[in-house]
DNA sequence: GCCAACGTTGGC
DNA sequence: GCCAACGTTGGC
């Protein structure tokens, strides 16, 4: 069975353009570090299941492409690297702490701002629009993604 | 296991 | 920059 995500990026970090420009089109999901989020890359998702691609703590938040899951899930080589951000002292080589995904973005769509995502009655439930939800990654449902589908399109 | 303190996220 | 909401940490 597909499924269906929305991912969260910031674009200063990784937008919709660059993974667009990435060498073979798939750019891979570092610097998750979030256990829920992590979880659902390591125990949920399928390589071809859809992905809303969003724009994050910017300007103009919202959903700016149609992407796809690239890859099974491997481990995240930032956490092992003392110089990275993402470094994590607490992850090895033998257990690391942390996955993630290729995504390769087949679509760069309109920019579907937050606004309007809250004004369909039947995003309603959408976990993204949820008070304080702040999960990178969260589930999309078959129906959300189809109102979300005609949206960008129309 | 509780929970206060702290850090982070992310829209505005 | 503000601040609400949430996750994580660590002392007990």
């Amino acid at each position: 069975m597909k499924r269906y995500w929305l991912m969260k990026s910031e674009p200063s970090e990784v937008s919709v353009d660059d993974a667009l420009k990435a060498r073979g089109q798939t750019v891979a999901w570092v610097g998750v570090r979030n256990y829920q989020a992590r979880n659902f890359m390591r125990d949920a998702m399928q390589v071809g299941d859809g992905v809303l691609f969003y724009h994050s703590s910017c300007a103009e938040p919202g959903v700016v492409g149609v992407a796809e899951v690239a890859s099974t899930p491997y481990p995240d080589d930032t956490q092992f690297d003392a110089k990275s951000k993402y470094f994590d002292a607490k992850a090895t080589q033998e257990n690391p702490r942390w996955m993630m995904v290729d995504v390769r973005v087949l679509e760069k769509t309109r920019l579907l701002p937050l606004a309007e995502l809250r004004a369909q009655e039947a995003l309603e439930d959408m976990l993204i629009l949820k008070r304080g939800n702040r999960l990178s990654i969260t589930p999309v449902t078959a129906e959300e993604w189809r109102c979300i589908d005609r949206l960008l399109h129309k």
